[in-house]
DNA sequence: GTTCCGATGTACT
DNA sequence: GTACATCGGAACG
């Protein structure tokens, strides 16, 4: 599948097959170990019930970043999804760190490796990700991807700090990976 | 190990 | 005013 071509399949498909997946931002990254799906058929997501100001660009084209604000504090960093229907987005949870672990260290306050990027709020600090990438296009610099070559196993089950929505599994983490921002049990394969 | 709490921007009632 | 796709530190055991 090319580095395009990956986004554009459902929310649920993006946040499976991205696992395992190297992403980096301005070459500070690593492996992508946990991913959340929402899209606007969802009680959880920010796109149930149509456009609004922050999420404009869930309602964009696929292959593109929606950045947003959350408690005040932290930001979270999505992947738009889905071209064949609006308001999908893969929200990026955790990474295990390996490119660039000096310049994490020092965004993230010397952290223990572990806790550099092992929630969605710490991963946007240790990659420099804030509201000036919001909208940005994924396949251009300083973003860049590769898929997985091999197949991984997969956990799955139901996301972190929603309410509504609160059952559906659709949260996802690389099996037995120390870099999450939970444990998952359910395991399964996928490529 | 656990629970509790404060920080505080943005969307929405 | 209230809720929220969070985090880190304090208090406790």
């Amino acid at each position: 599948m090319s580095a395009r071509g990956v986004f554009d399949g459902t929310a649920e498909a993006v946040a499976r097959d991205l696992i395992g997946a190297t992403f980096h931002v301005s070459g500070i990254g690593g492996v992508i170990v946990e991913t959340e799906a929402y899209d606007a058929t969802d009680p959880a997501s920010h796109s149930f019930g149509g456009p609004t100001r922050r999420n404009g660009p869930m309602f964009g084209p696929p292959g593109r970043a929606y950045v947003y604000r959350i408690y005040g504090l932290h930001w979270c960093f999505n992947l738009v999804c889905d071209g064949a229907r609006r308001g999908s987005a893969v929200l990026i949870r955790a990474l295990e760190p390996r490119s660039g672990l000096d310049v994490m260290r020092r965004r993230r306050g010397l952290k223990a490796d572990a806790a550099l990027c092992s929630g969605p709020g710490k991963l946007c600090e240790a990659l420099g990700i804030d509201a000036a990438l919001n909208g940005a296009d994924l396949t251009q610099p300083p973003f860049a991807f590769v898929l997985p070559s091999r197949s991984v196993a997969i956990s799955q089950g139901p996301r972190i700090g929603v309410t509504r929505g609160a059952e559906t599994p659709w949260r996802f983490g690389l099996a037995g990976s120390r870099f999450l921002s939970r444990p998952l049990s359910a395991v399964e394969t996928a490529t």
